[in-house]
DNA sequence: GAGCGGCGCGGTACCAAGTACCGTTAGGAC
DNA sequence: GTCCTAACGGTACTTGGTACCGCGCCGCTC
C-alpha cells in the first residue's frame, strides 16, 4: 500500500496497458490523451513515457525482444534445418500473441478501427519479414533468382503467420499451432519444388496422403536416381 | 512575377516537395521542421498543411489516387483475365514510381535512413497488398484453403513489385518493366500448379544435397511414423 | 541511528506537428 | 467599380514527446 492511495501491487507497466485499452475502448484512440492514460493508471505523464516510447507503444507487445528471440532461433540452425528454424521462429511469434489472450484480441479490435495503430502493427511485421528474408536469402545462396525467391518466401512466411493469427483472433482457429504448421507446410511446398534449379541440389518429395513407408522409400529412390 | 519576390511559376506543391527533399538531405528529416520547409518554399506553414496532410506526406506520391487506379484496373476484369489484371495493376504502380525518376531515388535514400519514413512507405504498400488480397480471394472463390492462398499470393505480388522496384532504385535494373513481368510470371507459376491441396494429408520432405537413397528412405520412414 | 547513494517518480518547461479560425488579397464576372 | 471566390498568411491552441530538475523511498555502510 502506498501513500498515494493506489493499493494495487500491479506493476506500473501493466496498469498503464489496462488504462490505455480501457480508455481507447471508451473514448476512442485519438480522443484519449497521454495524460488521460497516466491519470487512470495513477501515475504522472512523465512515468508513462519512461516506460513506453510513445502512446502507441503502450498497447503493443515488446517487439524488440521478440525480434531478438526470432533472430536467435534462426541463428541456431544449419543448412539442413533452415526450414525447421523458420517454422519454429514464426511459431514463436504466434505463441507469444496467443499467450496474451484477451489483450491481443482487444488490440486487434483497435488496430482494425484505428489507422495509426494498424500502420504501426504493419511496420512491426515488416521487421520480422526482413529478418526472414535475410535468413532465407543466405540459406538459398547466391544462385540467380534466389534474391527474389527469398523475398517471396519471406513474405509468404509472415503472411501465413498473419493468416493464422487473424483466424485465432477472430476465434476461428481451434488449434492455431496446428494450423500454422499446416500453413507453413504449404509455404515450404510452394517454394521447394523440383522443377527449377531449386537452389543447391535440394531434393523435394511431395506425397499425397499417407502411404506405405516402403512405397514411399521406393519413390524416393526413383526420384533420386533421376536427379 | 509576384510581389513577394518568388519569381517561379512552379506550383506550390512542387516547390514544397523540392524544399523538403533538399532540407532532408541537408539537415536530416527530424532536424527539419515544417516551418523550415514552408520558408524555403516561400509559403506559410499553413499552406504546407493545406496541400499535404503531414510533413511526411510532402515527399510521398499520391497513394490515394494510385490505389484508386489499381482498384479500377482490377475491377475491369473477368475471371479469365484476373491474373492479367493483377499484373497490369502492379505494373501501374511500378511505372508511376519510375516516372518520378530522381525524386523516387531521393525518397528511397531517405526511407533507407529514416525509420519513420520507412514505416510510412511500408504502410502504403500494405494498402496495395490488401487490395490484391481481396481481389485474388474473390477470384479464387470460397474453396477450402483459398483464403490462405490468396493471402500468400497477394504478398508475393507486392514482394515481386518491391523487389524489382528496389533494383531499379539502386540502378541494378536496366529494364524494370521486363523484370517485373518475369517476376510476376514466376509468382503466377508458383500459385497455379496442378498438384494442389498440400494440406490434406500431404507429406513434404526437404533434403539438402544429394544423399544416399537409403538414408533418404530411412528419413521418410521416420517422418511418416511420426505423422 | 546517521549518513549516503541510487532509483523510480512527479512537475515544469520546452519543442514541434497538426488543427481551427480569421482576416487579407488577387483575380475573374458582371 | 463591385461582388464573389479561392488561395494564402498569421495567430492561437491542443497534444505527443523530450529534457531537466528535485523529491522521497529504499537499502547499504559506518
Amino acid at each position: 500500500m502506498r501513500e498515494d492511495g493506489t493499493v494495487s501491487g500491479i506493476p506500473v507497466r501493466e496498469r498503464l496497458v489496462d488504462a490505455a485499452l480501457d480508455l481507447f475502448d471508451e473514448r476512442g484512440y485519438e480522443q484519449t490523451t497521454a495524460d488521460d492514460i497516466a491519470d487512470r493508471a495513477g501515475v504522472g505523464r512523465t512515468t508513462l513515457f519512461r516506460h513506453y516510447r510513445s502512446k502507441e507503444d503502450v498497447i503493443f507487445p515488446d517487439h524488440d525482444r521478440l525480434v531478438t528471440a526470432v533472430r536467435e532461433r534462426l541463428a541456431t540452425s544449419s543448412a539442413d534445418t533452415a526450414l525447421v528454424a523458420v517454422t519454429d521462429a514464426v511459431r514463436l511469434v504466434l505463441l507469444r500473441y496467443i499467450e496474451e489472450g484477451d489483450r491481443a484480441r482487444r488490440r486487434y479490435a483497435l488496430t482494425s478501427r484505428v489507422a495509426a495503430l494498424r500502420d504501426r502493427e504493419i511496420a512491426s511485421v515488416a521487421r520480422y519479414q526482413r529478418l526472414f528474408r535475410e535468413f532465407i536469402a543466405e540459406w538459398m545462396g547466391p544462385a540467380p533468382g534466389a534474391a527474389l525467391r527469398a523475398e517471396l518466401m519471406a513474405a509468404a512466411v509472415v503472411s501465413a503467420h498473419n493468416h493464422v493469427l487473424r483466424r485465432w483472433l477472430r476465434r476461428d482457429a481451434a488449434d492455431p499451432a496446428a494450423e500454422l504448421d499446416a500453413a507453413m507446410a504449404q509455404v515450404v511446398s510452394l517454394f521447394t519444388r523440383p522443377d527449377e534449379p531449386a537452389g543447391g541440389g535440394s531434393t523435394v518429395v511431395v506425397l499425397r496422403d499417407l502411404r506405405d513407408p516402403e512405397y514411399v522409400a521406393a519413390t524416393i529412390r526413383r526420384a533420386l536416381q533421376q536427379a
